[in-house]
DNA sequence: TTGTATGCGTTATCAC
DNA sequence: GTGATAACGCATACAA
């Protein structure tokens, strides 16, 4: 495949005997331009079959009218919601996107928003690995970075707290507290928790937002109860299976980490031949597709994945409109909503 | 967020009293240049926090280092899972994704194309939405014109067939053929199909699979058996009403568009009391996640996704290198695979 | 209203 | 080995 020569405004220029610049300012709209040499320009642009070339436009301007997004996978639904919320947007005001997964790899993800930076992106839209802890010094040394260029940054959902950046989260220890409360509603009297991995913000919030129900319905938490580190499908059956080893093992189990989680909750109930919802609630976590295709189906948290992402590129393009007098800092957080389904609905109404 | 001014080779150049070339030249590893003054080169350009300019690098190669990507919609598994696969193996390469989807929309798919061209990207990657009728005259002109302008064009999946381009593709003819035949050993005697859109070649393949399955063991094609345009999980409930409201309903049925449309199938079915697998046999498309965790779980075939779009990706790069010798077209297709599930296992071995 | 000149940041081709 | 110079294609400030 040969690159062909492309026509310019050049080709177009000499072809009628005008210059460049008002070729230039033809197809720009822009600047002074007789009436009917414009029709002209236009015409035989369209008839060479002429494309503005973008890279040319954009270094002369400065500006690459791309957007970066880095998120740990694109094939898990909440964050291919996210993109495709930011695609519908960027797409109609003409931007780019490039689309980088870290794997859940900090490495990697270190290695993308370079790349990001290397491109000369306008924004930097990040989810951030479970790898990447915010704590440690240094270790968000490459979002610092993206700063330090003078792009705009934008996180979202996982979120590294102690940046100052514009942020899209949800309010996770609501929707963690509306979950607790609606199982202690359906009676459940020993409620476990499947927590994250707590250098991700997250998944702190949920806990609190756990910790907190309880203690407003005057529970006692039960440390026997709390699972360190269960936020795969594996890793959440794993916990299930020590926590019904228990003596006294708990009646519900909230997945707060994710739906996967609560999946394999699901499957060690189902193999150890325990009724659900009536001897085990499940409470899972982002509303993925699956969780109503279960058997049963999966009492979830939804957290408005497409709307997420447009309020992100929203939030960008807003940004950007009065640069002068903006905000470094800026979170929007979004309410998410209880799904309950039949994992959790003990009683019939 | 005011757009610093970032350093350039001139910078360093100036600083360091040599001229942007050996700059260049030092970054690059290519041409002669003095070592030390090399490494001395190297160092500032760090200190400097450089970054080269991709946008004039390109604009100087006359390439955009960028593959375009257009699916009917991001968050499809089947689609999410084939772009994780090209990213995997453009970003190893230093390519970059822009992603656009078309929203089952033939126009939007015009326009995404179209800005993919105007981006000009190196290669385009397309599965055509179902809209685009491949048969219609000139309704893929727009495909026609990625070529017209020396792009590379890749179809995957759902391809326009007459199009000479490369094309990666399942043998969708075999893995209907299978299922089928499955099906009948599992002794299903009137097997019933739920078809795409024929103007597209994937279910135009998967009906005569089903078609061939059913003359080779001998048994009759049903006309009232097969459904039309059921490619939807609200399709596929629909044609499941209408064939089992007739007088000699199906045991079984075959919805070759997609998993959604067998998901439809299953939902009726359980709306209505029927038992799958023993009074009706389900055999969906696509492995998607949820296929495994519905009740039953159900018999589908698995597209090898991510391999998919590995295959497409390196596809490119192939015919990049030997682009002399090139064959305009070129179809490589891989073999689907049978995943058999609770959903058509009447019989217990 | 149109043309001229210049620069965006790089890289490739020369000549030195 | 190194440096000057042109060119990639476009957009704009300024002059005409």
């Amino acid at each position: 495949m040969k690159p062909k020569k492309r026509t310019t405004i050049y080709d177009i220029a000499s072809k009628l005997n005008v210059t460049p610049s008002s070729v230039s300012r033809a197809l720009n709209n822009t600047g002074y331009v007789n009436e009917t040499t414009k029709k002209l320009i236009l015409k035989t642009a369209e008839e060479l079959n002429y494309k503005r070339n973008i890279l040319a436009s954009n270094l002369r301007k400065g500006e690459s009218k791309t957007i970066g997004v880095v998120v740990p996978r694109i094939n898990q639904n909440f964050f291919a919601n996210v993109i495709a919320g930011i695609e519908e947007v960027t797409y109609k005001k003409g931007y780019n996107l490039i689309i980088c997964q870290s794997n859940e790899e900090y490495d990697k993800e270190v290695q993308s928003v370079n790349t990001l930076v290397n491109q000369h992106v306008d924004c930097v839209i990040i989810s951030i690995s479970v790898e990447t802890n915010s704590d440690e010094t240094n270790n968000c040394r490459h979002l610092q970075n993206v700063l330090d260029h003078g792009i705009q940054l934008i996180q979202f959902d996982r979120v590294a707290d102690e940046l100052e950046t514009l942020k899209v989260i949800n309010d996770n220890e609501q929707a963690s507290y509306e979950a607790i409360s609606h199982m202690i509603d359906q009676g459940y009297k020993r409620i476990a928790l499947l927590e994250g991995p707590q250098n991700l913000a997250i998944f702190r919030q949920r806990k609190n937002g756990y910790l907190l129900a309880l203690e407003k319905h005057g529970m006692p938490v039960i440390d026997e109860l709390v699972i360190e580190n269960a936020w795969t499908k594996e890793l959440g059956a794993e916990g299930t299976r020590k926590l019904l080893g228990l003596a006294e093992p708990p009646d519900a189990i909230f997945a707060s980490t994710s739906d996967f989680s609560a999946l394999g909750v699901l499957e060690v109930a189902m193999a150890t031949g325990i009724q659900v919802p009536q001897q085990l609630g499940i409470c899972g976590y982002s509303n993925e597709d699956f969780t109503e295709l279960t058997y049963p189906s999966i009492t979830t948290i939804d957290q408005y994945s497409v709307n997420m992402g447009k309020t992100v590129a929203n939030l960008y393009f807003q940004e950007r409109e009065n640069a002068d007098t903006v905000a470094v800092s800026k979170t929007i957080s979004i309410k998410p909503k209880l799904i309950i389904r039949s994992s959790t609905q003990r009683l019939k109404e």
